[in-house]
DNA sequence: TATTGTTATACTCTATAACTATA
DNA sequence: TATAGTTATAGAGTATAACAATA
């Protein structure tokens, strides 16, 4: 079979979709948060689980691994990233003699507030097209978006 | 050091971010359409791959890693994927004997409609909480975050 | 019994280097 | 010399099973 190649390709089927143009606009997020935290040593995971851990201190592991959907067996390397980079310390808890409790460290607490101004810049450079009512908008829609995936388990089963 | 367990966990500071909702979002969203194509056997890249090639039949491999921004290396097993279930065909091209042109079989072009249905459906259902104005808003504000990032691969440099 | 932290493991997704055959 | 497809490979990110210590 012998065919010409079109000369200009189109997405428009896909562009119906929030969660195409959401893929690709998260895409875009991430390679420039990566980017903006790459001079704090931090990661999107690492960062996230830091922001936490300063307005949570002395959670424990599994409250952060829930905070952050993330399952437990991961959360061991990432906190022991930010341990070595001394940012964060594994406390004993007081309660319970199995559990870890997580308390940043001084340094651990000026790095989170740096990054988090250096991540604000970030956000506002990506949103910088809307408005900052519409930017509100915008995350409380994916927000409502966020808590529609939270009835959908089951996945049709229970509609009937 | 022994400290107690907060109750509550709050990701408040995370939250300010529109890439934080939105990458829980996303979360929500690929877990859904995951499960709407799974009856179809394929996967949210092999779809939206197959969803180009049935848009713009006879197109290359190299022109698909580019509409989709995927890395000429990983379309070749994608594609792949998509010959086997027989729902694509590789046809040599007329005008460049290197190239391969990606053309969707009748079958092809059958799964493709009746999966963008389900993904039409489990779109409406992730963005239920949206009137119709603000659904068409969200897309929009999607596409000029995407639009955001195209130009700071540079990151700064060339801000001054 | 259930839960916390942990190890080992595996699977997906994505990115890079280098090869071949053509242009 | 540049490009299209390909191979091999490596690194993230994420998920599951199973274990020891403790509740």
């Amino acid at each position: 079979m012998m065919v010409a190649a079109p000369t200009r390709i189109t997405d428009q089927s896909l562009r119906q979709f929030a969660g195409y143009t959401m893929k690709r606009a998260f895409n875009a997020i991430r390679a420039d948060v990566t980017a903006a935290l790459a001079p704090f040593e931090l990661r999107m995971v690492t960062f996230s689980a830091l922001s936490v851990i300063v307005e949570n201190p002395g959670l424990r592991q599994s409250q952060l691994a829930d905070a952050l959907l993330i399952e437990r067996p991961n959360i061991v390397a990432l906190v022991d990233e930010l341990v070595r980079h001394g940012l964060v310390e594994k406390a004993k808890s007081s309660t319970d003699r199995r559990a870890l409790s997580l308390v940043p460290t001084l340094l651990g607490v000026d790095s989170c507030a740096r990054a988090t101004a250096a991540v604000a810049a970030h956000d506002r450079r990506m949103t910088a097209a809307l408005s900052s009512t519409a930017r509100t908008e915008l995350i409380e829609m994916l927000k409502s978006i966020e808590r529609a995936g939270e009835g959908l388990q089951n996945d049709g089963v229970t509609t009937a």
